[in-house]
DNA sequence: CCGTATAGTCAAGATACTTGACGATATTCA
DNA sequence: TGAATATCGTCAAGTATCTTGACTATACGG
């Protein structure tokens, strides 16, 4: 295949990493907007990446600090912001004096809701477009992807 | 270990963005860590996301904008940075005088290839975890999805 | 009680990104 | 030609996110 010019467009190569950032991109430039849109103007993807670890009952942010890839203080600073929203408060653990209890407020709980719908409509876009078989077998190499971390990724996400 | 409160693993629900996201950001915490450890030190996430842009024969800053989905000042630092430690460097375009050529260095060239056989090194990872079979399906999946834009993101990424 | 570990905070700085304003060149068209 | 307009890139300031280091308060183990 003698491409003659065309070396204009070796830019973004076909590999697994870009494919995944502009497919995990995308996904997310069309759900912030969506959650905007519906009224959460305080949604930001930072945000949403820190609220994906928080389960609808709770947790405690030393907890929380944990399952989030980063420094408690990069957490800190995020739930000081999203508990100026109103969305978070923090409650003192009544089991340890030392902790806090991160939970959602009413307006918290809002959001979630309106983001599992706004999931479930991208999902549907996302079916639309690829296909239900290949939708399913996406969704299959992510989680076994996924379920295969602990080894491969030990030395790079590791906490030293 | 008999979990008996459950609602506690509610959160980072099994859903396309959330898949999309966790692997998306374990493949680039795993490059850019591969990266550094070869001696690039001056790598980072967002740096790597506009080198993706930008072929190997260089471009026009202005193409380089409209590829990426930032605004000309965000790409514009990243390049300030990248020019400054001598990865690329910006030339006067002869067919316009308002304009700059963005160019790869001898130094650009050299992590470029780095960067190409750490790719295919993460790539023989994740065959050796999920399966040949699944890895093509997931690229499969990722292209048709990718290919099928225009449509349904056309209104979250326009320019406007 | 004392030493150590854990939970969270405070403060400062680096990086990435956004907005607004601006100068310089190119293009269009009367 | 020459003026209006558009494009290309830069400068400057502000926001958001994240990192590091130092610190307080509580818990735990002896």
């Amino acid at each position: 295949m003698v491409k003659l010019l065309d070396e204009k467009t070796e830019a973004s190569p076909d590999h697994v990493g870009w494919r995944l950032w502009q497919a995990s991109r995308a996904w997310q430039v069309e759900f912030a907007a969506a959650m905007r849109s519906a009224g959460h103007a305080w949604f930001s993807e930072a945000r949403a990446g820190l609220l994906g670890h928080i389960p609808r009952n709770g947790t405690r942010q030393s907890a929380l600090i944990e399952r989030a890839a980063t420094s408690k203080q990069a957490v800190q600073q995020l739930l000081d912001g999203l508990e100026a929203e109103g969305v978070l408060e923090r409650l003192p653990d009544p089991r340890d004096g030392r902790g806090k209890l991160v939970c959602y407020t009413r307006k918290g709980l809002d959001a979630l809701r309106d983001g599992d719908r706004i999931k479930l409509q991208i999902e549907r876009g996302y079916i639309d477009r690829i296909g239900e078989q290949r939708f399913a077998a996406l969704m299959d190499a992510l989680r076994t992807l996924d379920a295969g971390r602990g080894d491969a990724s030990a030395g790079a996400s590791g906490p030293k």
